[in-house]
DNA sequence: ACAGTCACTATCATTTTGCAAGTGACCCGA
DNA sequence: TCGGGTCACTTGCAAAATGATAGTGACTGT
């Protein structure tokens, strides 16, 4: 499967997939949150060949997840930025953390720390109308027509 | 990069990734959610090629987020269900769904809905700590050691 | 002029994915 | 009991994606 062709199902969770659906895309949306924006900086830090990344970058830009600013005249350097389609998505990645610590999380793990707080966040999904964490209350799938 | 070696990083997002880190496998998770736990159910349903759905079946299996359990002795018949980590991650599917559908919710949506309240559900993560939804608080990184 | 950095591209081997066909255990009807 | 039919796969092979390594171009600073 190519992870764009145009035969978009009902899925929303597919569709979300379609475009940030692999490992790299999403520890790169991870680096750039976390402050790492350019080539080199993301490719020694994810230990990635660089013509995946390019690839990756050039993708997650079409997705319109992250975009390229140039910061350099001369010389020409560039450096990538979430959009606010890829700040969307750092909540899932911050659930994703949550998950990946309680279910494999031996040892010394990043965390991220609410600054006014200063206490270590916990990702929880909720919905939105009740409060209720996902899980908690029984759900039932709706299907368009 | 394989998806499994032990060099495991000190990212949660990472070791998470490292389990699910696939769109087959996710999809697979959510088929599971909305009642689809057979083989052939699975396979017609995702139009994943035999040879694909049985590997991701093993390494989610591996993984510990499904197990196999046989519902039938005679003939033979087994189906996949979620394991505790497995339930786990499904929150998580609605937050992709959630944002999937935001960022590219052209045209009819599955969507779940509240089986007491009725109305379909909105997931957003949010901080158990303070409540509020992340990205509506300043965060910062904090590495081990 | 020459080394060094950054942001890549090009080439090619390896790995993964995907399609199509086949297999084995069983059930069911004629 | 012989021939389909279903389910849950496996096997073989082609196509695509990924990854390692080397190279390129635009500069800068010495």
């Amino acid at each position: 499967m190519t992870g764009d062709e145009n035969n978009l199902g009902s899925c929303p969770v597919d569709r979300g997939l379609m475009r940030v659906g692999d490992r790299w895309s999403i520890l790169i949306l991870r680096d750039l949150d976390r402050g790492l924006t350019r080539y080199e900086q993301l490719r020694t830090s994810l230990g990635i060949a660089p013509n995946i990344l390019s690839r990756r970058l050039a993708t997650l830009t079409e997705a319109g997840l992250i975009a390229k600013r140039r910061y350099s005249q001369r010389p020409p350097r560039d450096e990538y930025l979430l959009t606010e389609a890829g700040r969307d998505f750092l909540p899932i990645l911050a659930a994703i953390g949550a998950w990946g610590r309680k279910h494999n999380g031996a040892g010394a793990l990043t965390r991220q720390i609410d600054v006014e707080t200063g206490a270590a966040i916990r990702p929880v999904v909720v919905d939105a109308n009740t409060g209720a964490p996902l899980g908690s209350r029984p759900l039932k799938f709706e299907y368009p027509e």
